[in-house]
Formats: C-alpha cells, sequence, structure tokens
DNA sequence: TCGATCCTGTAG
DNA sequence: CTACAGGATCGA
C-alpha cells in the first residue's frame, strides 16, 4: 500500500522510535532485495547507529554512523516498523536488524519486491523535485509539463519529473483539477496546470495527516480512514461531480481511473 | 511506448 | 481458473 504519503507516516513512526538505536546485527533475508549489491556486503556495511531517518520519493533513507546510507524501498507490499524481539519476525521478512537493546527493525514484505541497499551517499540521481518541498512550485509543474509529450497521468507516475506520486493520488489529482489522463500534459492550459499544482500538494498533504493517525497506533497496522478516492477504484461508481459513470482504462501497464465527463 | 518481469495474495 | 494489485526497470 505504500505511495508517498504512506511511506512518509512509515518514516515519521522510525524517526520516533529508531533514532539513536545501534544496530548490533543485520540479516537480508531475501538475497535479491539488495541487487545488484550483494548480500554479504550490505549486512556488514548495515552497521553502527542510526543517525538520521528521512524519505527521498518513495525511498527511506536511514543514515548511519559510518556515513553510509540504508535506501529502503517498500514497492508495493513492503513495511519497515521495530519490534520488540526479532524472533517474532513474520515469515514474510526481507531483512531485519537486531538493536542492542534487544528491540529489532523489521523489513516485512509479502511480494517481495521491495529493495534495500547500503550505500556511501544518498544518490537521488534522476528525481524529480519532491511534491511537498518548496522547489516544487507551479511554475516548476508548468515548464516541466509544457516539455513533455506524455499522457498525463504517465507524466505524474514519472519519478524524473515529480518525486513520490504514485497510481492513486495521480488519479486523484487529475480528477480534481479535470485534467484527461490521456492527453498530452502538454496541451492543458495553463490555469488547468495550476489547478493541478495546487490538487497536488492538497491532496498529498491531507493523505499523509491520515497515513500519520493511521499509523501512528498501536500494532503495526493501519487502514486509512479520512481518505476516501474521488476515482481510484471506483469504476462504474458515480463521479462525485457529475453523476456519470467513472471509467477504468489502462496506461503504462496499470489502471487509471477517471470520469470522462469531467477530465476533458 | 509497449510488454514482460520480479513475487504472493486475493477477488471474482 | 484468471485478472489484478498502491512500483519500477529492462529490453524490444
Amino acid at each position: 500500500m505504500p505511495e508517498l504519503p504512506e511511506v512518509e507516516a512509515v518514516c515519521r513512526k522510525l524517526r520516533r522510535e529508531a533514532m539513536g538505536a545501534r544496530i548490533t546485527e543485520a540479516n537480508i533475508q531475501r538475497r535479491r532485495i539488495t541487487s545488484p549489491q550483494d548480500p554479504a556486503e550490505a549486512e556488514s556495511l548495515a552497521s553502527g547507529t542510526i543517525d538520521r531517518i528521512d524519505r527521498r520519493a518513495k525511498n527511506i533513507r536511514i543514515r548511519l554512523s559510518s556515513g553510509l546510507t540504508m535506501h529502503v524501498h517498500l514497492r508495493m507490499t513492503g513495511n519497515l516498523y521495530v519490534i520488540p524481539d526479532h524472533r517474532l519476525r513474520p515469515l514474510a521478512t526481507s531483512a531485519w536488524f537486531t538493536f542492542e537493546d534487544g528491540r529489532a527493525l523489521l523489513f516485512e514484505d509479502t511480494r517481495g519486491l521491495g529493495t534495500l541497499q547500503v550505500r556511501a551517499d544518498d544518490d537521488d540521481a534522476g528525481l524529480g523535485p519532491e511534491p511537498l518541498s518548496r522547489a516544487f512550485t507551479p511554475d516548476v509543474l508548468i515548464r516541466t509539463a509544457r516539455a513533455s509529450k506524455q499522457p498525463a497521468k504517465l507524466f505524474l507516475l514519472d519519478q524524473r519529473r515529480i518525486a513520490g506520486l504514485g497510481n492513486i493520488y495521480a488519479a486523484e489529482a487529475l480528477h480534481a483539477a479535470r485534467i484527461n489522463p490521456k492527453r498530452a500534459i502538454s496541451r492543458n492550459n495553463e490555469a488547468k496546470l495550476r489547478a493541478l499544482h495546487a490538487a497536488i500538494v492538497r491532496i498529498l498533504r491531507d493523505a499523509v495527516r491520515s497515513a500519520c493517525i493511521a499509523y501512528s497506533r498501536p500494532g503495526r497496522f493501519r487502514e486509512a480512514e479520512g481518505f476516501s478516492p474521488a476515482v481510484y477504484d471506483r469504476e462504474g461508481e458515480a463521479c462525485l461531480g457529475c453523476g456519470r459513470p467513472i471509467r477504468r482504462i489502462t496506461q503504462g501497464g496499470r489502471s487509471t481511473y477517471y470520469c470522462p465527463h469531467c477530465q476533458r
């Protein structure tokens, strides 16, 4: 389930629970998650105390006292959280890191598509601006949009343009801005692009807020109340704007939900 | 720009 | 049984 807001929530919770912890043992359970890095190398590098935890796009970065950084990407089904004892780890464990105080940082991932690498730097090459940072201004969006021939939906999913938007929130933002997902992003006028910028920021902020509430509750689970999609996963249901049915199409191999009437 | 691919789980 | 899943990369 992780898109930017959920990753942000995971990150903030980790920051409260794992900052300053000393890693005494690292265990990569699924070899492929570190690819192309050798799992043994990742294990040997993941030591020392945790100095900083932050997020870039959908990556969680855990900075270690050695100066190295663990880069964790949860992909579709990953989750990263602290458990009281590593022996409590679930079956679908991709990696775990024991702390000096007996707790453990757990990387759980049902599908196992998530990744973890220990790298010498915060290498973000190629990622676009963070949509919730000051760098993401309406003018930045307008400039990059004008230069792209991609369909609007694929443009929003392209991490090189805007870092961190995913399938749900891309669809929601396009609906809020009344933009047709199939149409080239560059063919929208300035007013629409400004509306899109505002929609992205507002929707992500709201989603971060509800994700944080959901994740801060005891247990390791959630269920984001507070956020109910206007179009996502609502094929055939009534558009909240015009009452006509929401349609589902495929773009880039993934579902896009939109209202053909409101989003022209 | 498409389709396949990495995996497992669940809904229909 | 098939289709699909909130992600991203690769090669044709």
